[in-house]
DNA sequence: TTGTAGGCGTTATCAT
DNA sequence: ATGATAACGCCTACAA
C-alpha cells in the first residue's frame, strides 16, 4: 500500500500554504486560486469568495521565486550601496533609497542594494551578474559623473537602468535619467543673497570641468549678469574644507566689497565660512546640498528633491519593466532654496 | 514529423545559458554540470574541467529564482530603509548599507530594502510578507528602542533576524544583536575633557529613560566619580537644537565654573556649542555620533563602528541562516573618539 | 467558467 | 563517477 500524496524532500522549513493547499481547501484547482488571484473577473462570484476566503484563512503567500522562475521577471531593482565618504556632502543616499522602497512597494517592485565597487569595471561586472542572476531586472545608477563608463557599458550589455545624473554633453538622451537643476538653484542663491542686500556675490566653485560643477557655475553666472552686479568675481578649489578656507580668505583679502558667496557645495560652503568669520567680514555664504552642516550653521543651501528623484527613475522604468521599449527620456527637477530660520552665527 | 524539443511559449527575452546549455556544450548530463560547480571532488578531473570552460564559453549564470525554488533559501537579507528625519542625528545608515552589502557579498548574500512603515504593526506585517514570500530569509532590525514590539513579533513568527540595539532591561539575550558601547563612549569623552584639562565636566542627555540614553549618561558618570571631579552637574532635554542650546545657556548662567559638556547626540552638542559660543564661555563640548555637523564644528564626537556592526550582524545571522539554531548572542561593539584636528573655533 | 498539461532552471535522491 | 527522475510553486495555453 503506497502513499498516494507525493512529499516533498528536504521538509526542512515548515512548509507554507500553496496554491495547492488553497486550491484543497476550497475544493477547486490550482489554477482557478490562481485566476480567482489575478483575473478576479473570469471567475463565479462565488467560486471567488470561495476561494478567496480559502486564501485568508491559510495565509497564503505567493513564492516570489515561483512566480519569477515562470515569469522571468525578478520585479526587483539593484541599486549601489556607496562607499560612505568622510565628507559632508556626497548625494544623501538615505532618502534616494527611502523614496526609491517607497515607489518600489507601491508598484509590486523590491529594491535591492550591491556595494560599490573599487572600480567601474568591476561595478559593471557586478551589475551583470546581478542582472542575469535575476536578482534585479534594471538598475538605478547613482553619482553618474562626466566620464562615467557605466552608462555606456550598462547599455552595451543590454541592462534596463535610468541613471540619476544626466548624460551631460549629449543631446537626445541616450538612456533614462533623472537630474536636479543646478543652474536653476544657484540662479535662487544669488537671487536669494541680494535680496537680502548684497551687492557683489562671488562663486566657489570647483576647478575641473566637470558638469556638474559647470551647471552650478552657469546658474550663479547667469544672474549676476542679469542683475547686472558688476565684474563676476569666482574662485575654485577642490572640494575639501581646508582649501575652500584658504581660497575664500585670499578672495576676502583681496576683494573688499565682496558681500556674498555662492558655493558648489557644503563643503565648500563650510571652508567660506570658516574662512569669513577668522577675518570678521560679513559675507552671506550659500551651500549647495542642504547639509545638516549647512543647517547646523545656519547657512542657506540649495536643496535637491532627492526623494522625488527616486520616484522618478522608477517611474522611468516601469514601461520597460512591462515590457514596453519607449524612447529614453530625460526629467530635469526643480531644487529648492533651504533657509534656516536664524541665520548664521555671524550675522546676516 | 514533429519537433522533440520542446520550446518555450513566452520566449519575451533572449534565453541565458541554463544548465541544459552548458550540459550539451561539454556532452555530460544537467546533473554533471551542477556537480561540477557545486561538488567538484565528486568529479572526475577531467570531467570537471570539460564542465568548467563549458561554464566559461557559454557565460552561464546560475537562475537565483530557480536555486532559491529548489532549496527554498533567498540568499537575502532585508533591512528597513528610513524616512529620512531632518535632524542631525540618527544612524548614519549608509554606512551599514554599505556594510551590510558588502558582507553580504562575501557571503552570497544580497540585502534587500523595506520602507519604513508608519507603525510597527504595519513593519511587522510587511516584514512577515517580505520572508513569506521569499524575498528574504532573514532580517536585520536597525533603530530598535526600548518599547519596540518588533523583536517580540518577528520572534513570534519565528523571523531570523538580529537586531542592532540591544534588547535592554533582558539578562539571557532572547535574539541575536549587536550594540555599541555608549558608556564606554561618553567615558571615553569625559577621560578627553579631562586630559584637555578640563576641571568640571557635566553632562546634557535626554529626559526620557530610554536605556540609550541612560547608558551614555552612565560612562559620563562614572568617570566623573572615578575621577572625583565634584559634584556632577547634568541636565536634560529633548534632542532638539534649539532646547539645547536654552538649557545650556541656563546651565552656564547657574554654573561658572563648567569647563565641559559630555552630549548624548550631537544634536545637543550642536545646541550646547551655540549656547557657549553666545556667552562667550570657554566650553569643550563633546559629541555623539561624529556626524559631520560635529566635525564642521570641531567638535570631538564618539563615533560609534557602524560598519562592523553592519558586519557583525551578518556574522551573528550567518549560522542560523545555514539552519543552525546557536543561542541567541550578543555582541557589544567599542566606540571611538572622533577628535577633529584644529578643535573649535571657540578655542580649547 | 473551470480544469488539465507542461514547462520555468535548479537541486536532491537514488540508481547505475 | 555519472545520470535519470522527480520535485520546488507558479503561470500560460489550451481543452473541456
Amino acid at each position: 500500500m503506497t502513499t498516494d500524496v507525493p512529499r516533498a524532500r528536504g521538509d526542512r522549513a515548515a512548509q507554507g500554504p500553496t496554491l495547492e493547499t488553497v486550491a484543497a481547501l476550497a475544493g477547486v484547482s490550482r489554477q482557478t486560486v490562481s485566476n480567482a488571484l489575478h483575473r478576479p473577473d473570469r471567475l463565479a462570484p462565488a467560486t471567488r469568495d470561495k476561494v478567496m476566503a480559502a486564501v485568508r484563512e491559510t495565509g497564503y503567500r505567493p513564492s516570489l521565486a515561483a512566480r519569477q522562475l515562470a515569469t522571468r521577471r525578478a520585479h526587483a531593482i539593484a541599486v549601489r550601496a556607496d562607499q560612505p565618504q568622510d565628507g559632508i556632502s556626497g548625494l544623501v543616499l538615505d532618502a534616494f533609497f527611502h523614496g526609491l522602497a517607497e515607489a518600489g512597494q507601491r508598484h509590486g517592485y523590491r529594491v535591492v542594494l550591491y556595494a560599490q565597487q573599487p572600480d567601474e569595471a568591476a561595478e559593471l561586472a557586478l551589475v551583470d551578474d546581478v542582472i542575469a542572476g535575476g536578482a534585479a531586472d534594471a538598475v538605478v545608477l547613482t553619482a553618474t559623473n562626466v566620464h562615467d563608463s557605466r552608462p555606456a557599458g550598462l547599455a552595451a550589455s543590454g541592462v534596463t537602468f535610468c541613471a540619476f545624473g544626466r548624460p551631460w554633453g549629449v543631446d537626445e538622451p541616450p538612456h533614462d535619467w533623472v537630474d536636479v537643476d543646478g543652474a536653476l538653484g544657484t540662479a535662487a542663491a544669488t537671487e536669494h543673497a541680494v535680496a537680502r542686500g548684497a551687492r557683489r556675490v562671488g562663486f566657489l566653485g570647483w576647478p575641473d570641468d566637470a558638469a556638474t560643477g559647470r551647471d552650478r557655475r552657469e546658474g550663479w553666472a547667469r544672474t549676476v549678469a542679469e542683475r547686472a552686479l558688476g565684474e563676476p568675481v569666482e574662485v575654485t578649489c577642490e572640494n575639501d574644507t581646508d582649501a575652500a578656507e584658504r581660497c575664500t580668505t585670499a578672495l576676502l583679502a583681496r576683494d573688499a566689497g565682496l558681500d556674498a558667496l555662492v558655493c558648489a557645495s557644503d563643503t565648500l560652503a563650510l571652508g567660506a565660512h570658516r574662512a569669513a568669520q577668522a577675518a570678521g567680514r560679513r559675507l552671506l555664504v550659500v551651500g549647495f546640498d542642504a547639509t545638516p552642516v549647512a543647517a547646523a550653521l545656519g547657512l542657506p543651501s540649495v536643496a535637491q528633491p532627492v526623494r522625488e528623484a527616486a520616484h522618478t527613475c522608477l517611474e522611468l522604468l516601469l514601461p520597460r519593466l512591462r515590457g514596453e521599449d519607449p524612447p529614453p527620456r530625460g526629467v530635469l527637477l526643480a531644487p529648492t532654496l533651504a533657509v534656516p530660520r536664524g541665520g548664521p552665527a555671524g550675522g546676516w
